[in-house]
Order: structure tokens, then C-alpha cells, then sequence
DNA sequence: TGCATAGTTAATCATGTACTTAAGTGTATC
DNA sequence: GATACACTTAAGTACATGATTAACTATGCA
């Protein structure tokens, strides 16, 4: 059972891990075995797959098993859902900071700094 | 000492917690008191500050106080760190995608089915 | 001065996380 | 059929996290 949307809770949290980070950056130059995933990483690879399960959890990553080897692959849906939240703040923010701007320069310039509207 | 980078770790770290991203939207339509963050939470004051202070190391948040009242914002730099790193792993991977389709294109049609160039 | 307000610190506690080793399950290859 | 390969599961452990309560420190205001 996958999890398409990805809950901003486990794909922050998936993505919160360094090397989780760094099976991801592999991923995305193209799909990988678990070993392969597990080369770069100082780690057994019972721990390797602890990792690839919270992030297929998460849906950030998806697997099937063909033969004995397991490939994995980025499911690029789950990133974006982390890419518009995080922009949706930011730029919520960046617009309120223009408008708080315009709003300034149309007052008179006296002990403005730091006050809000 | 204030984290205007974020590290990656950190800042992932910060944004997995839902209390924590309840914060940051509140502060992404302005600055806020300590106070105000904890209206929505149901949880102590004492636990909205370590959240606070969560969200302050990674470099998210930023705070001052003046006389009794401290007052959270944003730190848009961190949030684009974040949104930085997601969308070139993403485009990394669906550009892969696209080199890939133009491969599979030029080929004989035959048992190409999840195979890598 | 006295008392409420806004925040802060410290100590504690229950879970959750990131590993480990040891042992087990199918697949391929000889 | 035997043997290696590529995972997989289970059990255990050390440390991090998210919360709590109790007690404390300014600041502002009547």
C-alpha cells in the first residue's frame, strides 16, 4: 500500500535524514537497486532498508521486486507536494513583506521601522 | 548564534513536526508574539518555545524581544534552501524521464517496458 | 508598591528513531 | 543439487524527540 500524496509529516520527516537525502540524489539520476543504494552508505543494509522504507512510506519512493533484485525510483508527486507547501509560505510571506512596503512608503516617515500595519 | 543557512538536516527536521508547521504558516502572514503561536496548539507554553527553539537553530525562524514580548518571523533564505534543493532533485529526475522517452522514440518498438538505456 | 502579563528554565518521562547482529527466504548459476 | 547472491525479518539497544509540571524572571501598569 503506497502512499501517492505523501503526508507532508512523513516526507518532511523522510527527507530530514542525511542518508536518506543521499538515496534520494541518487535516485533521481535514475533508478537503483537496495545494494546500489547502499554502496555510497556507511551503513548494513538491513539499516539501508529501514531508510527505503520510510521513504517509500512517505512516497517519495517506489519499488518492485523483479527476480531477486529489488529497483527503486523516485516518485516525483510527493516531492512536488513538499516544494509547493514550502513556496506557498514563502511567498506568502514575500508578498506581505511588498504590500507592508507599499503601505510604508504611502505614510508619512516617521518611527515606521519595525511596526506593522 | 543564528543558522541563516539552514542546513538541510535541520531545517527537514523542523518542517516534519505538524505543531511546528502550524507555526510557520501563521508566521508566513506575519510576525507573531510566543503567545500567539500557542493560541492554536493545544499543548504548554514551555513546549511551544522548544518548538520555537526548533524552528529558530534551523534558521526558519527568526525572533526578538522587546520589553516582555518576543516576536517571531520568517527567514525566507532557509524556506528557499529547501524548495532549492526538492525542485533539483525533482526536475533532475523528470529530465532524466524526457532523455529517456526520446531514447525509447528511436528505438524498435519491442520489450522496452522499464528498461534503462 | 503590588500584581498581572509574557516569557523562560529545569527536571522528568514516554515514545520514536537509527542503528546493530543473527538468522531466514527466494533466485540465479554452476 | 550445491552454493552464492540479493534481499528480508526479528530482536535488541542507545540516543533523540515531544510533551509535561513546577518554579522563576523580567516588564508593564494601576
Amino acid at each position: 500500500m503506497i502512499n501517492y500524496a505523501g503526508s507532508l509529516d512523513l516526507v518532511f520527516q523522510a527527507l530530514a535524514d542525511p542518508s536518506r537525502r543521499v538515496m534520494v540524489e541518487r535516485l533521481s539520476r535514475g533508478p537503483a537497486s537496495v545494494s546500489e543504494l547502499a554502496r555510497p552508505l556507511a551503513m548494513s543494509l538491513p539499516a539501508v532498508l529501514q531508510h527505503l522504507h520510510v521513504l517509500e512510506a512517505s512516497g517519495i519512493v517506489t519499488s518492485e521486486k523483479v527476480g531477486r533484485v529489488r529497483t527503486c525510483r523516485i516518485e516525483p508527486a510527493a516531492l512536488r507536494t513538499v516544494e509547493q507547501w514550502v513556496s506557498e509560505r514563502r511567498s506568502s510571506w514575500e508578498h506581505r513583506l511588498d504590500r507592508l512596503g507599499d503601505y510604508l512608503a504611502e505614510q508619512p516617515d516617521e518611527a515606521n521601522y519595525g511596526r506593522e500595519p
